[in-house]
DNA sequence: CACGACTGTGAACACGTGTTCATTCGATCG
DNA sequence: CGATCGAATGAACACGTGTTCACAGTCGTG
């Protein structure tokens, strides 16, 4: 059959491809016992130096490696650690896993990778990672189920990066988005906007909740009415349409306060192009997160920093911590944004 | 000490955390056997039904999944697959772990995600996941050592994303530079461009060097040479700074084609920027990848598509297949790259 | 020279699961 | 009603490793 046709090309696959040279192949070879291989490659054990040679010899023309599923077997806990991620079509998620993932791996740690598309897979995608021995799970969705705490016993540590609310026996790390949104409206305020709308997150997701709540008790000290609160995903595409429906229904104000960058990109990207309105002069946006593409020159994008840096470092020692004293207490932590003023306001 | 202190929030935790209940434990609260549970789990096992149910409901009670890492000790090929990733600070490898990750992952596959910083790094981090008896490995980190044959048979079958030139026993999903670059060159002549530089990626990446020599060859073809060849990072600092020095050096070409998005961008922001240059009135810039950035209309970015879909697909057959007919002859596919013309040529 | 302390070694066990192999039971067919 | 077949079950084994334990050997000290 294809054997023939392709039979110069399948020279380069060797069936040794799935052999997996075991401990007991190497102590064999090695003329010692398959207890003086992994001796071998343990550090600080109790073997002979002669002994290590000839064994690790061995092991390097048989291309050994022990294995590692093996290896956890006996260990109480893995070395494994959950990445729980929603889309980071959210350039914000991609700049996290770009930079946590390593962070983690260089505490020796492996990152099982899990991908959640939408809010109901979550619980699901938990369910997957319950079948490996994880040292911590961290989560990173955005949005978050509540599940039962009862369930919550059998997933072992969790360590969430967003809001937690309603979670007591999870670590966290989030954003103050009150204080962030009221940063945003006090400028805009400062500048004399009077009319301002909100284009927030999905309404049920916590983060866009709390934004948008957090938009209209500011405007409220401030004695203003909203020009508008609305939800859209955090998503350029959603944010576009959201903002041609704006226009739609004929609500066009002085400052758009964005429950995120994306949103916030979508929202200038139609008002400008399609809308053909000037940002800032007819309408001024803000953003929250700061991406990277926030400060690129052609975009400028007022927005609110949520220092990355922070951010990864504390999910790293928490990861750590939870790990080391599995019962440590909970710790919340929440960062605090700050105003970046930029070309849109 | 802090065990008072904190001993409200300690509840949370409970120490039965660290603890995962068995088969044998299940198998003793049901009263049957542990190979009963077994056969549970085991979807068209020979089991009664009531024996079955019996099972199920300890095991719900217990909180019983079984041991992924035990199962995968029995077959011979885990269903683990290991993706060794760049650095997605290139938004191209973002959007490809996004749809790439829950593809593998609807497969039944779980990922180990692997990241890898620097060209140095791709060899320790193959290394680490020769400790797994990974079921595939996609490496998509843009650039690849060229590594030993014999080395080579401890990794198991390796499914790359990128060029693959030199490696004759891996299969690879990779874009026709050449084509992409001529249309780049022929659209830019064809619009009256005669000085025209290249500022692809970085020369010892396989990509980089690839684009450059398309380049030159097809300028050539045009009876043009080139304003300039230059190389930088796949980041927009890269680029920006690359972009920087040519201004220094005085060289302001009609046109730039660039190794990829992230570099157009760089190159445009200074441009627009710090320079006060019209795009494309004074220089024209083309990119390659076709982010979805690039389609936005603040930004609007003619560039070669590098249809992400295809290579999603693509790899998800590749790497089905090798585990699937682990002696598969070796497939090479070559997605070709189509012009994308927007505003900024 | 005798004794204890220490080092190096391998047999045996543990980790948690899937699988093979007899064995038993009930049902079906002749 | 006896023979036969299939379903259901549990004992035993396999996967590959780390770890405990008892034993042999060596060295140094009295």
């Amino acid at each position: 059959m294809t054997e023939d046709a392709d039979a110069s090309t399948k020279d380069g696959m060797a069936p040794a491809l799935t052999y997996r040279a075991t401990a007991a192949d190497v102590a064999r070879r090695a003329g010692v016992s398959r207890v003086a291989v992994s001796r071998a490659f343990t550090p600080g054990a109790s073997i002979a130096e002669a002994t290590r040679g000839k064994v690790l010899t061995a092991a390097a023309t048989l291309g050994y490696r022990p294995n590692a599923l093996a290896r956890q077997l006996n260990r109480r806990a893995s070395e494994i650690v959950a990445f729980v991620g929603g889309s980071n079509h959210n350039i914000y998620y991609a700049e996290l896993i770009d930079r946590l993932l390593p962070a983690l791996q260089q505490d020796g740690l492996k990152t099982l990778y899990v991908h959640v598309g939408d809010r109901a897979a979550l619980a699901d995608a938990l369910e997957e990672v319950a079948e490996y021995p994880v040292a911590c799970t961290v989560v990173a969705t955005g949005s978050l189920e509540r599940f039962d705490l009862d369930d919550r016993q059998r997933y072992g540590p969790i360590v969430v990066s967003g809001p937690a609310e309603g979670f007591d026996d999870v670590d966290s790390v989030g954003t103050d988005s009150r204080i962030g949104i009221r940063l945003a409206v006090d400028h805009l305020v400062a500048r004399g906007r009077r009319s301002i709308g909100c284009l927030a997150g999905p309404a049920d997701n916590p983060s866009g909740a709390q934004r948008a709540a957090a938009f209209v008790a500011t405007l409220a000290g401030h004695g203003l009415a909203p020009a508008f609160v609305r939800h859209c995903g955090y998503t350029v595409a959603g944010a576009a349409e959201a903002t041609r429906q704006l226009l739609a229904d004929d609500l066009l104000p002085g400052a758009i306060v964005c429950g995120n960058d994306m949103i916030a990109l979508g929202v200038i990207d139609v008002l400008r192009g399609e809308a053909g309105l000037a940002v800032p002069a007819q309408v001024a946006v803000v953003g929250f997160d700061d991406i990277s593409l926030a400060g690129w020159s052609t975009i400028g994008l007022t927005t609110l920093s949520n220092p990355i840096d922070q951010r990864i470092a504390h999910l790293r020692d928490l990861v750590r911590r939870r790990i080391a004293e599995p019962e440590a207490p909970i710790r919340r932590i929440l960062i605090e944004p700050r105003l970046i003023v930029r070309d849109t306001t």
